[in-house]
This record gives C-alpha cells, sequence and structure tokens, in this order.
DNA sequence: TTTGACATAGAACGAGCGTTCTTTTACAAT
DNA sequence: ATTGTAAAAGAACGCTCGTTCTATGTCAAA
C-alpha cells in the first residue's frame, strides 16, 4: 500500500463542505455543488478530486449514482449534527424518582410522547436493547445513594417485570410506599433486595409487595 | 389546523424504506427506488404519497433535487445508526483510573488517537464542551466509591489544569500516589478536597503537591 | 530539452430523475 | 344516480447530474 493518504487543501475544503452540506440538508451534494463551493470550474476536476478522496479513505462513491458520496471518516473539526435523522437513539424522560411516589408509566407508551422529554443516549448504554423499550427517569434527591446513585442521576430503564436474579431493577415497595434501586434476587417467598453499595445490608420483602417497573440498564450523570 | 396526521400503512413503509436505506446508503432514495421498494409502479404516486408524508410532518422536500427528501420525524422504529458520519460526538478513552497509579494523557492529543478507543457520548454530556478536549477514562476498582463512582464507571474529563472552586476534578496526590476525583477548593496554599459522598471527610493537601489532570464533565455507568 | 505525472478546464453525451398531465378506479356523501 | 375526493397508473417532458474525452498548463525528473 502506497503513502496516498495526504490530501490537499482543496480535497479537505471538499470534505468540510460536504460534511455542513449533509447535516443541514440531509442529503449529499452533487458533483456541481461541490464545485461551486470550493471554487472548482469543471466537474470533471471535481470528479477527479472525489476519486482522490476515496483512494485516501475519506468518501466512498456509487457509480452512476446522483448524490452517491458517502461520507466514511471525518475531515477532523467534528460538528455536532442537527438533523434529527441520523441521531443516537433518544428516549422519553418520563418522570422523576422520588422516594416517596411510585413511578407511573403510561401504557400507550413507545407510540407518541412528548417530543420535548426526548433526550439522547449513546447506543452503548442500551447494551442492545430497541429504544422504544427504554425510558427514563431523573432521580430526585439523595435517597438512592445507596445504589451509587446521587441527586440529578439519569437511570435508563427497560420497562419489564420479569426479571432475572442478580438484575438491578426498579421497585415499588408496598410497606414502605417508595421505590429504590436494588438487585433483585427471589428467594422462595421473599424478595431479596440488595444495595449496590458493598458495605450495605439488604431487605427482604414478600414477593407480592413489590412490584417491579423496569430493570436499569445504566445511569448517566450529566454536568457533574 | 386540520387532522392529517394520519398515514397509510403505504406511507409508513416508506418512512421505513427510507430510513433504512439513508442509514445504508448514506444518501436518500430517489422516487424511483421507493417506488420498486414499497410496490407502486408509478412515480406520480410516489411523489404523490411523499407529499402527503410532507403534510403530515413525517418528510420535508427540495424542489426538483434529485434525492431531495430529509426524514424530519422517525417512523416510530427507530434503528442504531450505522454511517459513521452522522453520529454523535466521540472521545478518546484513554485508559483507567486506577488508585495506584496516575493517569497518562498524550500531548498530541485531539489530533489522531486509536479509532478503536472512541466511545459515543450524548452531546448533552458535554454540557457545551467541545468534543475534542474532552477524554475519557475507566474506573478500576472501588476506590472511587467516595464520589458515588463505581467500578466500571466511565468519567468524561476536560483536559485543564486551571479548575474553580467546586469543580470535580481528578488530582494526582503525590503524598498518596494516586489519583483520585474529588471536589477541589483552593484554600490558600492548600487545597481542600471535598468527596461527593456527603458523609465522608474532606482531604487536605498542599497545593504543590496536587497536580490537576481535568475537570468531571459527567459520569456514565453502562450496562448496570 | 524532453518526458511524464499531476492538476485543471471545457464541452458534450446519455442516463437519471422530478414533474406534470391525462385517465381510470374505488368509495363515500349528497 | 350524481358528485366529489382519494388513490393509483402510465406516459411524456425537460432539467439534473455523473461520466468521458480532449486540451492546456505546471513542474520536477531525466
Amino acid at each position: 500500500m502506497r503513502e496516498r493518504n495526504k490530501i490537499s487543501e482543496k480535497q479537505r475544503n471538499i470534505l468540510r463542505f460536504m460534511e455542513g452540506f449533509i447535516d443541514q440538508k440531509g442529503y449529499p451534494p452533487t458533483i456541481r455543488q461541490i464545485g461551486e463551493a470550493v471554487g472548482i470550474d469543471s466537474t470533471s476536476v471535481v470528479n477527479y478530486n472525489l476519486n482522490k478522496l476515496v483512494q485516501a479513505g475519506y468518501l466512498e462513491r456509487t457509480g452512476r449514482t446522483s448524490r452517491g458520496i458517502r461520507l466514511v471518516k471525518s475531515s477532523g473539526s467534528r460538528r455536532l449534527s442537527v438533523n434529527p435523522a441520523y441521531n443516537t437513539p433518544r428516549v422519553p424522560l418520563i418522570g422523576q424518582i422520588v422516594a416517596s411516589a411510585p413511578v407511573s408509566i403510561p401504557d400507550d407508551m413507545g407510540h407518541h410522547f412528548d417530543e420535548e422529554s426526548l433526550i439522547e443516549v449513546p447506543a452503548s448504554m442500551l447494551n442492545g436493547v430497541d429504544p422504544s423499550e427504554v425510558f427514563a427517569l431523573k432521580v430526585k434527591g439523595d435517597s438512592m445513594i445507596d445504589a451509587m446513585i446521587s441527586d440529578g442521576d439519569i437511570v435508563l430503564l427497560r420497562r419489564q417485570d420479569a426479571v432475572k436474579d442478580g438484575d438491578m431493577v426498579a421497585v415499588w415497595l408496598d410497606e414502605r410506599g417508595e421505590t429504590t434501586l436494588k438487585h433483585f434476587f427471589a428467594e422462595g417467598q421473599r424478595v431479596r433486595l440488595q444495595p449496590a453499595h458493598p458495605t450495605m445490608s439488604p431487605i427482604y420483602v414478600d414477593a407480592a409487595h413489590c412490584h417491579v417497573q423496569g430493570r436499569v440498564l445504566s445511569v448517566l450523570r450529566p454536568s457533574v
């Protein structure tokens, strides 16, 4: 493999223009649009430089296809995408966990929720779970401190009532009248709820009086 | 505003096809490609349905422009984008925080790092900070437990040595020979490092013997 | 000076592709 | 029965756009 990864200033301009164009319009530019943007008067010259960029590994092209150019590597200056179609998964932030109140999960979840309350999450935080099954709750107060979760954290949960032993779950406890996050272990008629903090003791509750609201997938702590 | 937000099965198929096509190819399909995919034999019928989708708020179109269709709202079943050009900000995961070892930050950071070690983070976790100034560290062990950070957490830091009082920072302590995460308060010649956990006591160190490696922006706890 | 790779221009070809127009069918409302 | 509207088909028009070919200029190596 020869050393052909160096690209010219002009070619870098092409990349930058393409990133902005795609981000703004949602589709790639044509050869002529690229030429006009970076000051090349001939379509063949644009074509020539595009092929150079393909050789250098920055682009892929689809022959004889209008706008058939795809970015495969960034030019270095990465901006934030404003095009919602291409963003990370979003999940609805449907409320708060407050120790003294149950979590109410709307039944029609997954179909239409408030556009306002959708938050972005990185795909890696979902562990392969379909984003439409996931919701988020904001932790209010320090009641989850024994689960290593502090005030302001955002907890990502998968809506499910059947859970495996060891799963971290959000459970509503009838006896205490509160929701907590604990590791779940079924032990006969009873359920052992183990705090994440290793020095803290588990609590035991009757299986009939503990309602699993969802399994915790991950925790986000924004802007510490 | 009339109730025109209901879309037909055929129109939903168009949306789904478009999402997959764009995600896979990097550019939107043509009218004829849509027609072939969803079983419409006439370009005018595709055009008709596309305009319906525009009315319903799912699409935007650019007149007389090849592939001039843009998704503005998802069809509900969101998949993960595989096209790197459109993704969330990525930051390099450059190492681990182990209590017994300092964090070594490469000097040429921000120019070229291992493609492998880039991790996605939601823009909201960066709080406006330029992603190129951010790096990530994986927490190894439970030494940060007093900062409400547990084993396996990923800490996002902004590379900086000048910090404000109250910032959560990663500091290397000469005396202890370890790195910790604490809230930073300058107090004359000394520095007060306050654990995040409210019940724990601060530690005081000489300002000359404490080296700030970066400011903590946020914490991710994947796959609890 | 000659050679040859590289970069650029310009033009022309032909397929790609959005648009529009005319018809036809289905179905509910009048 | 008539009217009106939504949905669909097919064809034709004309601009869009990638491709290709020829020509010109540059510059370093031979």
